[in-house]
DNA sequence: ATGTGACAGGCAAACGATTGCGGAAAATGC
DNA sequence: GCATTTTCCGCAATCGTTTGCCTGTCACAT
């Protein structure tokens, strides 16, 4: 039943020539006659011979594939993100393997592990939440395989990544509270294995810094992101004396859940508590207490950005170069509701 | 710079023995000796060799390469829905291939030839909203490659698919309206091309004859998916002298932004109008005026049913044995909030 | 007639791993 | 001690394509 699909070969042996020519004829080498050529093409509609892939990554060491690993796919900033990076790579004719981390280390390193066997030739990656090395990153490295790490960068040195410049949007998110008149404004961050580089942190203390306002470090808790996590932080503000009038949190989704619960509990969104978030995802626009502002933070363009650096990393491997390290940062902005 | 990996025959040259001796050696086969055996063992683990995958997959004929084919990522059914294809995946070593459609039919082409060329093991689709024809994935039997529709299924014979029964539940959800004492029940459905088979539709119509009530056509109108579709269509709805009381639509998202456009102007939700859904999507949680019911269609689980019956399709194949042609149907679930 | 060069195309190796077949050496049988 | 079986391993082909190098055939100039 199996029904054999041309080969070179094939159109080689029916036309009594050898498969170095039709192979250069496909080519259109300048060392084959206009004849030749042009029965080889012929015959090869005819047949309709396509080139197996799968030979040629072979033997070009190539397999025009990058991977693509993230932590998840149900928050719209990754795929919004991959959007961005799809169609990059379709430009360049590549296509993407997919793998989702759901915030587990082992996975991750299961699905590098998987798409380094499946020779990529390239991995654009955002780290999950639990991944407190990256050796398996690393180890890419002798594969010659370029990783370029986006929007979740771990904190290290000799990397390639993407990310927003989250720092100047937070010192003006946190203005933005102070100008509207909070003064007690908690910062509700991310796991610690996400908090390496704090820029919201950072940006945070700036703006507290720049208008003369002391923090007060019970304003500062965490959340694993889980629905129970945010909720536990949520309750350990709740129970200060001196309450936070705003809240600034890691993401939209973060915040969504907070706001949930804080409606649950009885209190008054924009009046009790405010809040304000990162990511600016599409899905705020249907809810009714959204965000008053939350920072866009551009994942198309991130995933664009990231993959056309990937691609520089990939032709300089192949015509031998050394790549210097680029740590890419876009703008970020603070979208006001 | 480059680091040559090793091969089995850099084993095979260290050792002074064959090519053949390693690769069954390391393949436990019977008839290489304990000695040469555990000598190979040693010397692979100490080099680090990792067979090199393109050369296998080549050699067999398999690249252990599952491609996914979907309108889009943002929509949490197909994010949800890869979870179940990359779990099963996953589990029997493979990598899955993504690719979005975003409902244009070129695109789809274009996914699909790539994924063609890339020799991936098997197909999973949901098809565009504008793919009129599907001679692209039947295309796909000449290469052997088996295909598995889900979710959005073309009406053809001769094909494998997974889905749910959305008859069943369409005529629960018009009665239970019915039974809220609506009469004047509207059905917001999606473009043509997803209408081919249209259970919604067909269950809609069987409500309404079970209990007695005339179907008015005008009450039947379609959206391209669209904002501004679903704005047109729920403008033709609104200009009718007996408006509808409720509208059945084609998903959550399409319901939000009717929702959404409905507050604009000026209707109140569950009151001058209803809504009724599918998809039971998790972010309408979130949502002030949510869906009063929404059918939930298990997307993980339909997911994790097209992975396994590409497996079943691939073994077979494998196998060289005859498949028919499986249409599987999943049950689907009123939920009503 | 000889040399020079351009042109057209073939040979064979290579990429890395797998596998049918065959054969040498060692072990066993009688 | 010779024949036979078993154990262990190598040879070579194969998958489909690409590519460096070589060869043969003309045409043309000298």
């Amino acid at each position: 039943m199996e029904k054999k699909l041309p080969t070179i070969k094939e159109i080689a042996r029916r036309l009594n020539i050898s498969a170095s020519t039709v192979s250069r004829a496909l080519h259109d080498h300048p060392s084959i006659g206009l004849r030749t050529k042009m029965a080889v093409k012929k015959l090869a509609a005819e047949l309709n011979y396509e080139p197996n892939q799968t030979a040629i990554f072979f033997k070009q060491r190539k397999t025009f594939t990058i991977g693509l690993v993230l932590p998840n796919l149900r928050e719209e900033f990754f795929s919004a993100a991959i959007n961005g990076i799809e169609d990059v790579a379709m430009d360049h004719n590549y296509i993407v393997l997919i793998g989702q981390s759901h915030d587990d280390l082992a996975r991750e390193q299961k699905l590098i592990e998987s798409m380094k066997n499946h020779r990529v030739d390239g991995i654009i990656a955002s780290i999950s939440s639990s991944t407190t090395h990256i050796g398996h990153f690393e180890q890419m490295k002798n594969y010659e395989i370029p990783v370029v790490f986006f929007d979740r960068v771990p904190d290290a040195k000799d990397i390639h990544s993407v990310s927003c410049n989250l720092y100047d949007s937070s010192v003006e998110a946190v203005e933005w509270l102070i100008k509207n008149g909070h003064k007690r404004i908690a910062f509700l961050q991310g796991p610690p294995t996400l908090n390496m580089k704090n820029e919201r942190l950072d940006g945070y203390m700036e703006a507290h810094k720049k208008h003369k306002l002391a923090v007060d470090e019970s304003l500062i808790v965490s959340t694993d992101l889980s629905v129970e996590g945010t909720q536990k932080a949520f309750d350990s503000l709740m129970l200060l004396k001196k309450r936070p009038t705003a809240i600034l949190s890691f993401n939209d989704y973060v915040t969504l859940d907070a706001i949930h619960y804080a409606r649950q509990k009885k209190l008054t969104i924009n009046k009790d508590i405010c809040f304000v978030s990162y990511a600016n995802v599409p899905v705020t626009q249907y809810v009714e207490y959204p965000p008053l502002a939350s920072v866009e933070q551009f994942p198309y363009d991130q995933g664009v950005s990231a993959t056309e650096l990937l691609f520089r990393l990939i032709d300089k491997k192949t015509a031998r170069q050394e790549a210097p390290y680029e740590n890419i940062v876009l703008k970020s902005e603070l979208i006001i509701r």
